[in-house]
DNA sequence: AGATGTTGACTGACCAGTCAATCTACTCGG
DNA sequence: CCGAGTAGATTGACTGGTCAGTCAACATCT
């Protein structure tokens, strides 16, 4: 049950095998699938014996639930520390679609396992952690809701239903590189980000006029 | 490796178990998930013997590659006849819209399987029919460039990437009605029709006024 | 009688998870 | 400073159960 035993004092050389094992299921998921793959893989690919997967995790399940909570949370941190500032809601959902991105930059094979894994995956663990998803969507709903009680957002598209489609876009961006379908690369990612915010907030907008300043593409 | 064997000359009586097979698939699937289920789910659930799954597929992933095929191709017919028409963008991308919503409404259970396992699954089927796939956002991006070379849409937002922000929003509304975490029903289907279009239009459109006699909602 | 449909017991492979043994690294009394 | 004691780390062979796919027999139709 236990999501993570950390080695508490441990600081100086030692492997940390438990993060070798966490980084090597991230490849091996991402490669191979986790319903595909065999615990072997995970351990071969860490160069650490079969054994020591169960010393550290639970079982298989745990450790694609660590790899998800992991991330996962750090966005939701991300996500509300965004929402409290004093910010445009334009900005904020600039804020979060770079960070999604961005994550992807960093590490692809992490956020394909996330996206393809667990926050697509209706059955088993999506299922599992259908709440804590659930809190990024709400949390972006009700930036949107407040933009449009500020007036600055249209009232007559449910915010909720707006979040999805924007979050949607996002991770729909992600899947076209994961699978190929759209070129990557520095340049392209920044594009994405702008062309996601630019066109939500192009259609939720009040005054549909107004582009001032944004409309030359980003960075 | 046959994906199909139509039983041809049959027409009459016979209860056809194949269709009874898929059928029952799509439920298993959708209840368990691909990879959780067996076999013998499938020829329960079809009040069929286990052998007979294996009479008319090759394996048990013939039996999802076939579930999915037979949907998309529909897909890809309509979007291909909707192209084909002198209509406006925004007219094309309502009709692709309504399409996808509406296949939700009319078997959730079937366009849940086709989007949890095959369309966002980007290993083993992901990648089998990664191909098919494309043609659909192919298509989608085909009409969005000719809205821009027209000068309906901004031209400085790549065509490939606006129809994957475009599909992938409509997904992820379909997604949160699998989840649970949208409201269902034929009033929140047609909102979520137009919230789609409306929202990627007014994102992409030249002349950000002009949303005459659409504003109000739809239907 | 031949073809096609239908049955379900059986097999062979595969793999998650267990466990007893071995190996560290570090503690502490002498 | 030493060496027995110990707790955690690490190993990999093994087990128990599961399940996709096979097949030989039986049924039904033409």
């Amino acid at each position: 049950m236990s999501t993570a035993r950390p080695p508490a004092g441990r600081a100086k050389a030692a492997p940390d095998k438990r993060r070798l094992i966490l980084d090597a299921a991230v490849r091996v998921f991402a490669r191979q699938g986790f319903h595909t793959c065999r615990v072997s893989d995970i351990a071969d690919e860490a160069g650490v014996a079969y054994g020591l997967v169960y010393h550290y995790f639970g079982s298989k399940d745990e450790v694609l639930d660590t790899l998800f909570l992991e991330r996962w949370n750090v966005m939701l941190e991300l996500i509300r520390e965004v929402d409290a500032e004093p910010l445009p809601v334009r900005d904020k959902l600039r804020a979060i679609a770079s960070f999604i991105v961005d994550s992807y930059h960093h590490d692809p094979d992490l956020m394909k396992v996330i996206i393809v894994e667990v926050t697509r995956a209706a059955n088993s663990f999506g299922d599992t952690h259908i709440g804590t998803i659930r809190e990024a969507y709400d949390l972006i709903g009700g930036m949107i809701a407040k933009a449009q009680a500020e007036g600055v957002f249209k009232p007559e598209i449910e915010a909720r239903f707006a979040a999805m489609a924007f979050y949607g876009a996002i991770e729909q961006l992600l899947t076209g590189w994961i699978f190929g379908l759209l070129p990557q690369g520095e340049e392209h990612f920044e594009r994405a980000k702008w062309l996601v915010v630019e066109t939500v907030c192009g259609g939720l907008e009040t005054r549909p006029a107004g582009h001032a300043g944004a409309v030359s593409g980003p960075v």
